[in-house]
DNA sequence: GAAGAACTGGACCAGCAAGTCCAGTTTCTT
DNA sequence: AAGAAACTGGACTTGCTGGTCCAGTTCTTC
């Protein structure tokens, strides 16, 4: 999967091998960026070799596309529960405090691992630029899954586009986390998510 | 200003080959980011030396220090009519056109140069983050005039509070730049921007 | 016009980056 | 058991990076 090229099989080492470049990748990229990981940092984290990076790898921004795959599932599986419950204005309240909570536990040190990604690399190589959008699309899923139950159940006006809110919601998320990264405090992300909830508010039905 | 550190006078000469460094740091880093942006990058595109740049700067990352209020003046500049007239719903979708019109123009290449910069060098040392607040801040600064004006002549209820509302729509804003530079459409800055304005709207008096 | 400050040119350095190569080991297949 | 395929170790190359240094030029000031 993640980039064909690689027809070989897996053994159950290699595989773990992989398994462990990845994680070490994704781990230290969302610590430093994508530019400030080297392969030789991979290489340490991971306690692999050159030669056992570029078995698996064509390449550091092949690497790159997987981390980023690999933080998109982090992220759904990190905020698991709450995802599945945004199909109400009290759900999609509960994800924000989910989420602010966790900033400020992180002291709001480092923006979204995902947001950061794609701000160095979409400008680059279309393939990885592929990969951003998919990984963005992924993670707004859930969102216009609920947007849309609470359409058609008539909790929200039938001129409410699920797709479009869910994209500005996924925008203020991104643009709040940057700030917020900034100013070292979830304030702007605390508001900019407030706003996004009112917006969606605003489409709700009177019942 | 710039750093202080610096309290020699500067001739003609001088401030002249500084504005020259400046300027060519500030859009190769638009175009490449900050890692993306080597010193000797620097040299070439302004035409100077090693010895020059050391000479004004104490170090890559005053250099970039320097950018980054460049690249606010720069904003500031390019925007500025619209940026006087934020003081009424007309005048921020006038504003809005404008943005989305010039992104649409560059392709949606390139995000927003400040935002690129925050989101690199944000979690890097403090006087650096000082800097982008500072920008942010200023940039903005007439959007909360603009808000606190509508306010106090009572077109906007008085519970709207034009610091937070500003500041939620800055984050639509880079949200919005980061997704339509993922997406090379501007389509995620539009409606990310609609629902900010849409939310500046709910507190809109009757009159 | 001369001292001193501002400015400039570019050689040089040590460190680190991505990527290559090959020789060797382990595992799968038959 | 043996050949093939998967896997691993790490030395090595090439090029670039930020940063230092110093010798020389231009400007300002008195």
């Amino acid at each position: 999967m993640t980039t064909a090229q690689h027809t070989s099989k897996l053994t159950a080492r290699g595989a773990a091998t992989r398994t462990r470049i990845v994680a070490a990748t994704a781990d230290l990229v969302r610590r430093h960026g994508a530019a400030g990981t080297s392969l030789d940092d991979v290489m340490a984290a991971s306690r692999t070799s050159k030669s056992q990076l570029y078995h698996y790898f064509a390449n550091k921004d092949d690497l790159l596309r997987a981390a980023a795959w690999q933080q998109t599932d982090r992220i759904m599986a990190t905020q698991r529960p709450e995802l599945d419950q945004l199909d109400s204005l009290a759900g999609l309240r509960r994800w924000r405090d989910k989420f602010v909570a966790a900033r400020d536990e992180a002291q709001n040190v480092g923006g979204c691992p995902l947001g950061s990604l794609a701000s160095e690399l979409a400008d680059g190589d279309p393939q990885t630029r592929d990969v951003l959008q998919k990984c963005f699309t992924a993670w707004a899923s859930p969102l216009r899954i609920g947007l849309t139950a609470m359409r058609d159940q008539g909790r929200l006006r039938s001129d409410a586009d699920p797709e479009a809110l869910a994209e500005a919601i996924m925008a203020a998320l991104q643009g709040g986390l940057l700030l917020s990264k900034t100013y070292r405090s979830s304030r702007p992300l605390t508001r900019a998510l407030d706003m996004a909830i009112d917006h969606v508010a605003s489409f709700a039905t009177a019942r």
